[in-house]
DNA sequence: GTCTATAGAAAGATAGAC
DNA sequence: GTCTATCTTTCTATAGAC
């Protein structure tokens, strides 16, 4: 038997990569599965062993893309809570992350496109948005007293921030924008020193 | 001669009104030229006796779009500028912007669809984009001193509240989020009384 | 499981009559 | 200017060999 199941897993998991990067950056119509699949060293043949269909792998490359992959996810022994937080925030509201980033945010690069896409992809998209705003809780929660709400606030904001960014035309607004939401979504977690 | 001017004008306008109202809702890719003119009562043979390409028409229902067109743009007599204020921001983000409006705001619901376009759509989002900072800076100047940089994490926070909320699959959390932002939101701007 | 080949549908753009 | 008809391309999804 010439294929394992740890080779196909490796497959999968190649394509979901190559998916998030090009979903991210082009968009769900703009993407073909022809262009993931040779993104990840196949041929569109054999997309169907992996996936159901095109919508298929748009939800579950979202799902699988992890909250802040801009950066790692745990936090280093040697920063307090509200130090962290602060490099998380800055991180995602940065030029690395519009231009940059292997892994961009699907929450600030996608949500249009997830909106007129099926249900699933729109179940991903709220699935990881409800951890984006638990995981900024959890470090608040230590050294602030910012509430549900604001903090819900402060995550539009960003995510808003980093798709419009992306949008504008003028790289110098494109920066102000970004300088500015960092600024006051740091005032508004209690994260600025 | 059949076809004045002005009729030509006529058809222009409606054409522009369907792009907006199917463009917004379905994004660039989901509406065909076909839906636009069936929508405007013509056929599709007529398109490009208006337009040169589907990205044109685009670019020109983004333009044509006014800011903050859920609403009227001028103020009544009787309202103060900061009640006004208050009154465009509480209607932006508002469920009924979200889900009944006939000419929903480009910017929050064609963002990332946008980015993932051609220079001229970007170009006209970028001015719809600076407008909407300029009127909410003609108005805060009157009764707050919040500065350009607040006004932009505002607007980013406005855009990215209606974007997200359109995006999520729960309608108790697109509720919260709307809400969430809009009192933050007057804030910010020292639009609360 | 992966490949090549292809069926079948959708949609942007053009041609020509009125 | 608007219509009908059509060319052409692109892409999802499937079929069948290895």
């Amino acid at each position: 038997m010439p294929y394992t199941a740890e080779h196909k897993q490796q497959s999968r998991g190649r394509i979901l990569q190559s998916a998030v990067r090009l979903f991210t950056r082009q968009g769900f119509e703009s993407t073909s599965i022809d262009a993931v699949m040779a993104d990840a060293g196949l041929t569109r043949g054999s997309f169907y062993a992996h996936f159901n269909s095109k919508q298929d792998l748009y939800a579950q490359a979202i799902a699988y893309t992890p909250v802040f992959s801009v950066f790692g996810q745990t936090k280093p022994e040697d920063l307090t809570e509200q130090r962290w937080l602060a490099k998380l925030v800055s991180g995602y509201l940065s030029q690395g992350h519009l231009h940059k980033a292997e892994q961009p945010c699907p929450l600030a690069f996608l949500v249009t496109d997830v909106a007129v896409n099926e249900p699933e992809a729109r179940q991903a998209y709220t699935d990881v948005y409800l951890k984006m705003n638990q995981l900024i809780r959890t470090y608040t929660k230590n050294f602030s007293h910012c509430d549900r709400e604001t903090v819900m606030a402060v995550t539009a904001m960003m995510i808003g921030g980093v798709a419009v960014a992306r949008t504008l035309s003028d790289r110098k607004a494109e920066k102000a924008l970004l300088e500015s939401c960092r600024q006051v979504a740091l005032q508004l977690l209690g994260a600025v020193e």
